[in-house]
DNA sequence: CGGTCCAGTGAATAGTCATGCAAGTCCGCT
DNA sequence: AGCGGACTTGCATGACTATTCACTGGACCG
């Protein structure tokens, strides 16, 4: 057993080749990977392709309606525009404020539309519209439903957290978003 | 339908729970997450914990010795270093060739400082230094097998895949770094 | 009102993954 | 040679997660 040991770095070449399978396909679980990785002749199993996993910081991302593997950089990219979006979150501070059914979000000086245009674009698709002022732009929503499952969707857009919490008025008070009263 | 349920939806609420408590501390488990959230009143079991992971896009991921939970966005940011490398990365093509126990990094004009210094200052330890000019660098190693384990973890920063292989020749065909042929 | 639909959930379980342990290999050193 | 340590891996298994199945309560409808 433990065959190999004589090609020192075959264990890179593995590497290698693994970055390289989960680039081209959506591959599932690491049973698959050790197939495919068989099929490429490194005699492994899923123990290995497990430490391996870990050493190249590799992730299981929900991915329409499976899970599949990506590099913790290839997990955040999915769409572009959503690349683009959450390059302009982490630059430009958004405050989150709330009207009806519409949410309203303050950023600096100018930046509204390019945030409107890539919140667009990007995947979120719940809101009926955006509007932009100069600094200031207002995401519209058809229900109360829709406008809470777009806010927790937009948050895991957002930075860490340096945002408000959208309720009614722009307190002061620093108060984050992730509050976490009991249910009822 | 679902114009949310009549408690003003607990699931959203929920779900901002949950990301707020990741974004807090490392958890290594959903069971975790059920306590945690048990605490906050929130009366769920591991099966909704994990559709709600699902749901929300987040990757457990290898951070030091173990595993814990993130959004797809913060798995990518380890080290704020490490996401300066990644987007220079991401914005300047760089060629990798080799050179005995040097990887020699052909950018753009001007950029090679900038990317030494990223290099230099990210997580990436094995090399032993980097020399930059104008538009190319070295990057010097000891071993054999620092290199190798230097170019893996090398091209998990890189963006989809655009490099050539670290081969002897600055090849005009574009072959790709992850090459893949049998092991011996 | 009964009927139907459906989102949301828990219980149980199948599926998947991480890891302690022991064994094999490759050094380097004496 | 012989020894010891650092690595790497497979095996077996426990740990963890996803999913199927069944149920519930509210919404919608005639």
């Amino acid at each position: 057993m433990a065959i190999v040991g004589s090609q020192p770095n075959v264990k890179q070449r593995r590497q290698r080749t693994l970055l390289d399978l989960i680039a081209r396909a959506p591959i599932g679980s690491q049973d698959e990977l050790v197939e495919l990785l068989h099929q490429r002749g490194f005699e492994v199993t899923q123990a290995t392709v497990s430490r391996d996993a870990a050493e190249l910081g590799l992730v299981k991302v929900p991915r329409a309606d499976r899970h599949i593997y990506a590099t913790a950089e290839a997990a955040a990219t999915g769409n572009a525009y959503d690349t683009r979006l959450r390059r302009l979150l982490e630059d430009i501070p958004v405050r989150i404020g709330r009207s009806g059914l519409s949410l309203v979000l303050v950023a600096t000086p100018g930046s509204a539309g390019a945030i409107a245009q890539a919140i667009d674009q990007s995947s979120l698709t719940d809101q009926v519209g955006t509007l932009a002022g100069d600094n200031t732009l207002l995401v519209l929503f058809e229900t109360e439903a829709a406008l809470e499952r777009w806010l927790v969707r937009f948050m895991t857009f957002q930075p860490s957290d340096e945002s408000a919490l959208p309720s009614g008025r722009p307190s002061p008070a620093a108060s984050r978003v992730a509050n976490s009263e009991a249910p009822r």
